[in-house]
DNA sequence: CCACCTACAACAT
DNA sequence: TTGTAGGTGG
C-alpha cells in the first residue's frame, strides 16, 4: 500500500535521472515490483498452472523480464543489488489477508470469464490475481547465482533491508540508491530513491536530503544542474544547503509550510517528523483516522513537530476530536517502531545475522535482553537520533518499550536461519530448503493455487471470504512461529555440540530452555501451542484439503527425530561462498541430502541447496568463477578490515558521510515541472515529444537510443551496445508469446546463456573506464577476472559476504 | 482544496 | 509488490 498520498507531495521533489546517472554504484533494488511486473505476461498460466516455456527451455517470464532489468542496469555501468521479500510479517497480516482475498476472487472471476470466451477481461482478472511466491522469486535468485548478480533475501520486508543497505557505505555492501516503486521507502529513511525505472533506466530520483532542504533548493539545484557538475564527488549531500534564503513562509494556517512553487516544505524536518506524519497519512502498519492523508498529516507535524504533539492537534481539532481515542494514540505511537526497529539481515556482523535498522534505545528492557553477547553498533547520525527519538517517545508515556511492542515486527530470526533466508537457501515461509536441482521449475510450485476449494453458497462465500482469509493468515503465522522454533533450536543445537555451551540462545522470544521446548514438541511457549491446538480442533470442524494435511504433520514436525541424524560439520560446512555449491549443472552430481531437510528431500532429492547437500561439487566452467576457500578467506578479511575501519570513521563522520552515494548526477535535480522538462536535452536527447509530464514521454520513442545515446561517453556507449542489440534483435521479431519465440528477450534460453554471453558486455569494464564516482567495491569487481565468463561479476557481493558460522575458538 | 472510492494497470505486441 | 485516473462530496 505505501503511504497515503505521499506520492503526489513528493513529485515537486522528483528530478529526472537515469540508471547511467548510478555508473559504479551499487543500486539496490525492490525485486518484488519487478517480479509481478514480469509476471503480468503469464497471468494465466500462474492461474492455470501451466508452464509452456519450459518446453523452450525459456526462463519464466518473469526470470525473463528481472534478468533483462539487470541487464539494463548493468549496461548503465550500475551494478544492482536485488532485495527480495522474506518471512511474512505479523504486523501486515490484515493487509495480506486482503490481498489474498482479491486474489482468489480475481481468480475465480477470471476463470469463469474464460469460460465465457471472454479473453480480454479474463486476462485482466488474471493479472490481479497474480501472487508472487518465494518459489518464483528462487527461480530468479538461481540465475543471479549464476551470473554474478548480488542479491539477499530480506528477513521479512524488503523495504527496511532497503533501508538498510542504503544506510551503509558502498564499500560494506551498502547501495547508493533504491530502485522501487514503494513510498514507503522514504518512511523507511531511504536516502536516495529512484522511482518508476522503466525498462529504458528511466526513472524519477529523490533525494531525501534534498527533501530536508526545502524545496528552493530542489528548484535551485535544478536551474543549476545545466553545468554539469562534472567530477566531483562529493557534492551530493550539501547542494542544497547553499541556497536557502527565500520564500519558505513556515506553517501558514494548519497546512504546513509552502514553499515558492506551491510545494509543501520540509525544511528543517527530521526523519522522526516525517515517519510520524507518514504513520497518521496512513501506512501498513496503521490505517489512518478517516479524513487524513500525508498532507493533513504532515500539517500537523510541521506545527508541532512530533508525533505526540500531532496526535495532541488532532484532538483540538473539530472534526478529528472523536476519532483520537485512546487506543489509536497508543496505536500510533507504535507504529512508527516498524520503520525506525524493523528487523534487517546484516551481512557484515558475526558472519551474517538479523539486526535492527536502528539499535533499539539503550535502556528498553526489550534492548538489554537482546543485547546480551552483542556489542553496540556504531552507527551514522541519522541512525542515532531515531534511536534516541524512540527513547524520548517512550520516556514521554512513562512506558518502556517492551518485547510487546516488537512482536508486530516478527521474530528474530536465528542467524543460521536469517543466513539461510537471506542467502536463498531456505524458503522464507516455511524455513525448508529450496529444491534447488529444480530451480524452481517442479511444475507444482509457482502454481497460484486457491489453499482450499470447499464448495460453498455463493452468498455465504462471500460472507466468511473474508474471516477465511484472515484464520488462514493466523495460521500460517502460527506455523511459520512453530517451524522457526525446530530450526531455531536445531541452530542452538548445532552450535552447542560444535561449540560448548557459550552458543547464544536463540531469539528473544525464546526465553525458555532447550529441555522445556522438546518437552513440549518444539514449540516456543505455551500460549503458541495453545494457539495451535485451537487451530487444530478449528480445522477438524471443516475438511481438510491434501495440502492442509501436509501442513499440519509438518507443523508437528519430525525435527526431533531429525537432530540426532545431523552431522554437525556437515551442517556447518554448508557455509561456504555460494559459488562453490552453484557449480554444478542441475542434475548432474545427486548428493544425498542429509536428514536436516526431511520433507524437501523426499520432495527433490537433488539438491544444489547447501542446506541439503552433503558433498562439495566439482566447480564448472559455466557456473562462473568459483572462488575457493582461499579467496573467501581473502574477503573475509577484506570484510573485517572495511568494518572496522568505517566504524571508526563513522563515528565522526557527519550525516554526509553516507551520502558518498553517487558523485552528483549531471542533472541531479530536475523538479518534475513541465518547464523544467524542456531543458533535458542532455539527458534525453531526443527529448519528449509532447512535452508531457508523464514518465512516457521521457521513454517516449527509442527509449534504448536514448541510453547509448549523444550524451553518453565513449565507456557507457560501448556498455550499451550489447543491450542496444538486443532491444532491436527483439523488436523485429513480432511473435505471439515470449515462450514461443526463438529467443528471449533477444537472448538464449538462459541455460546456454552464461556459455554464449549473449546477455550484456560486462558493465564494470565501461565503468572501471569512465568512473567518475569513487566506489571502492567496483574496481575489485572490474580488475577480477577476465576469460572465464564475460558477465562482470558485481562489486562486493552480499552473498559473498557468506561467512562460516562464527566460531568462538 | 483535500480525501475517498472504484476501477484499472503493470508485459510486450 | 504496488501506483494511478476520474468522479464525488465535504
Ligand atoms: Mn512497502
Amino acid at each position: 500500500m505505501g503511504i497515503s498520498g505521499l506520492h503526489p507531495v513528493l513529485k515537486p521533489y522528483l528530478a529526472q535521472s537515469h540508471a547511467r546517472n548510478f555508473r559504479g554504484c551499487r543500486v539496490g533494488v525492490d525485486a518484488s515490483a519487478w517480479l509481478h511486473r514480469g509476471a503480468v505476461g503469464a497471468a494465466r498460466e500462474l492461474a492455470t498452472g501451466k508452464r509452456p516455456w519450459e518446453a523452450r527451455g525459456f526462463d519464466a517470464p518473469w526470470v525473463a523480464f528481472c534478468l533483462k532489468m539487470v541487464a539494463m542496469l548493468q549496461a548503465a555501468g550500475a551494478n544492482p543489488v536485488l532485495v527480495f521479500d522474506g518471512c511474512r510479517l505479523p504486523a501486515k497480516s490484515a493487509t495480506n489477508a486482503q490481498r489474498r482475498q482479491r486474489r482468489e476472487e480475481a481468480r475465480e472471476r477470471a476463470l469463469k470469464l474464460l469460460r465465457e470466451g471472454r479473453e480480454s477481461e479474463a486476462n485482466a482478472a488474471f493479472t490481479q490475481a497474480i501472487n508472487i511466491t518465494p518459489e518464483m522469486a528462487h527461480e530468479l535468485i538461481v540465475r543471479l547465482r549464476e551470473r554474478g548478480v548480488d542479491f539477499v533475501v530480506a528477513p521479512y520486508e524488503a523495504d527496511a533491508q532497503l533501508a538498510h543497505l542504503s544506510s551503509i557505505p558502498e564499500a560494506e555492501g551498502g547501495v547508493a540508491a533504491v530502485v522501487t516503486e514503494d513510498s514507503d521507502l522514504v518512511g523507511y529513511g531511504c536516502r536516495r530513491v529512484l522511482f518508476k525505472m522503466d525498462s529504458g533506466g528511466y526513472c524519477w530520483e529523490l533525494s531525501l536530503d534534498r527533501l530536508f532542504a526545502g524545496p528552493e533548493a530542489a528548484l535551485h539545484a535544478a536551474a543549476s544542474a545545466t553545468q554539469g557538475s562534472g567530477g566531483s564527488e562529493n557534492d551530493v549531500g550539501n547542494a542544497g544547503s547553499a541556497s536557502t534564503s527565500a520564500g519558505g513562509s513556515q506553517g501558514a494556517g494548519k497546512g504546513g509550510g509552502r514553499g515558492g512553487s506551491g510545494a509543501l516544505s520540509f525544511r528543517g524536518w527530521t526523519l522522526d517528523m516525517l515517519q510520524a506524519a507518514c504513520v497518521l497519512a496512513g501506512c501498513d502498519f496503521l490505517p489512518s483516522l478517516k479524513g487524513v492523508s500525508f498532507r493533513t498529516a504532515a500539517g500537523f507535524v510541521a506545527r508541532r513537530r512530533s508525533l505526540e504533539g500531532a496526535l495532541k492537534a488532532l484532538q483540538g481539532e473539530k472534526r478529528f476530536r472523536s476519532a483520537v481515542t485512546e487506543e489509536y494514540k497508543r496505536e500510533a505511537a507504535r507504529a512508527p517502531l516498524a520503520f525506525k526497529h524493523a528487523l534487517v539481515f546484516c551481512h557484515n556482523t558475526a558472519g551474517g545475522s538479523v539486526r535492527r535498522l536502528t539499535p533499539l534505545p539503550a535502556d528498553s528492557p526489550a534492548q538489554q535482553q537482546q543485547q546480551q553477547g552483542q556489542q553496540p553498533e556504531q552507527r551514522g547520525q541519522l541512525q542515532q537520533e531515531q534511536q534516541g527519538s524512540t527513547a524520548a517517545a517512550a520516556a514521554g508515556q512513562g512506558q518502556h518499550l517492551i518485547e510487546a511492542d516488537l512482536a508486530h515486527l516478527g521474530a528474530e530470526l536465528d542467524a543460521e536461519v536469517a543466513r539461510g533466508i537471506a542467502y536463498g537457501y531456505l524458503h522464507p515461509h516455511t524455513l525448508q530448503p529450496f529444491a534447488a536441482g529444480s530451480g524452481g521449475r517442479d511444475g507444482g510450485s509457482a502454481v497460484q493455487h486457491r489453499q482450499h476449494d470447499q464448495p460453498q453458497p455463493q452468498q455465504r462465500q462471500q460472507q466468511h471470504a473474508q474471516q477465511q482469509q484472515h484464520q488462514q493468515e493466523q495460521q500460517q503465522h502460527h506455523q511459520f512461529r512453530a517451524s522457526l522454533a525446530g530450526r531455531q533450536q536445531l541452530g542452538s543445537w548445532m552450535a552447542a555440540a560444535a561449540h560448548g555451551p557459550t552458543a547464544r540462545l536463540g531469539p528473544s522470544q525464546q526465553h525458555h530452555h532447550h529441555q522445556q521446548q522438546q518437552q513440549q514438541g518444539g514449540y516456543p511457549d505455551r500460549r503458541c501451542q495453545q494457539h495451535l491446538q485451537q487451530q487444530d480442533r478449528s480445522h477438524s470442524q471443516r475438511q481438510h484439503s491434501q495440502q492442509q494435511l501436509q501442513q499440519q504433520q509438518w507443523l508437528q514436525g519430525p525435527q526431533q527425530q531429525q537432530l540426532g541424524a545431523v552431522n554437525v560439520s556437515d551442517v556447518l560446512q554448508l557455509y561456504k561462498p555460494p559459488e562453490e555449491q552453484a557449480a554444478q549443472p542441475a542434475g548432474q552430481q545427486r548428493a544425498p541430502s542429509p536428514s536436516y531437510a526431511a520433507a524437501a528431500a523426499a520432495a527433490a532429492p537433488a539438491q544444489r541447496n547447501p542446506f541439503a547437500r552433503l558433498q562439495g561439487g566439482a566447480p564448472s566452467a559455466a557456473a562462473g568463477p568459483s572462488r575457493g576457500h582461499a579467496g573467501a578467506a581473502v574477503l573475509e578479511q577484506q570484510g573485517s578490515m572495511l568494518q572496522s575501519i568505517t566504524e571508526t570513521q563513522a563515528s565522526t563522520a557527519p550525516v554526509g558521510g553516507q551520502a558518498k552515494g553517487p558523485a552528483d548526477p549531471q542533472h541531479d535535480v530536475q523538479p518534475h515541472q513541465q518547464e523544467q522538462l524542456q531543458q533535458q536535452e542532455e539527458l534525453v536527447p531526443d527529448g519528449p515529444a509532447t512535452g508531457a509530464d508523464s514518465q512516457s514521454a521521457c521513454a517516449s520513442g527509442q527509449g534504448s537510443a536514448a541510453v547509448g545515446g549523444s550524451g553518453a561517453g565513449p565507456g557507457p556507449a560501448q556498455a550499451s551496445l550489447a543491450w542496444q542489440a538486443q532491444q532491436q534483435s527483439q523488436q523485429q521479431r513480432p511473435q505471439q508469446q515470449l515462450w514461443d519465440r526463438d529467443e528471449q528477450y533477444g537472448c538464449r534460453s538462459s541455460q546456454s546463456a552464461a556459455h554464449a554471453g549473449a546477455w550484456s558486455r560486462p558493465p564494470a569494464a565501461a565503468g572501471a573506464a569512465g568512473t567518475k564516482r569513487k566506489s571502492s567495491g567496483s574496481s575489485s569487481g572490474a580488475s577480477r577476472k577476465k576469460g572465464a565468463r564475460q558477465l562482470a561479476p558485481p562489486s562486493q557481493l552480499i552473498s559473498r559476504f557468506f561467512k562460516p558460522a562464527p566460531r568462538p575458538q
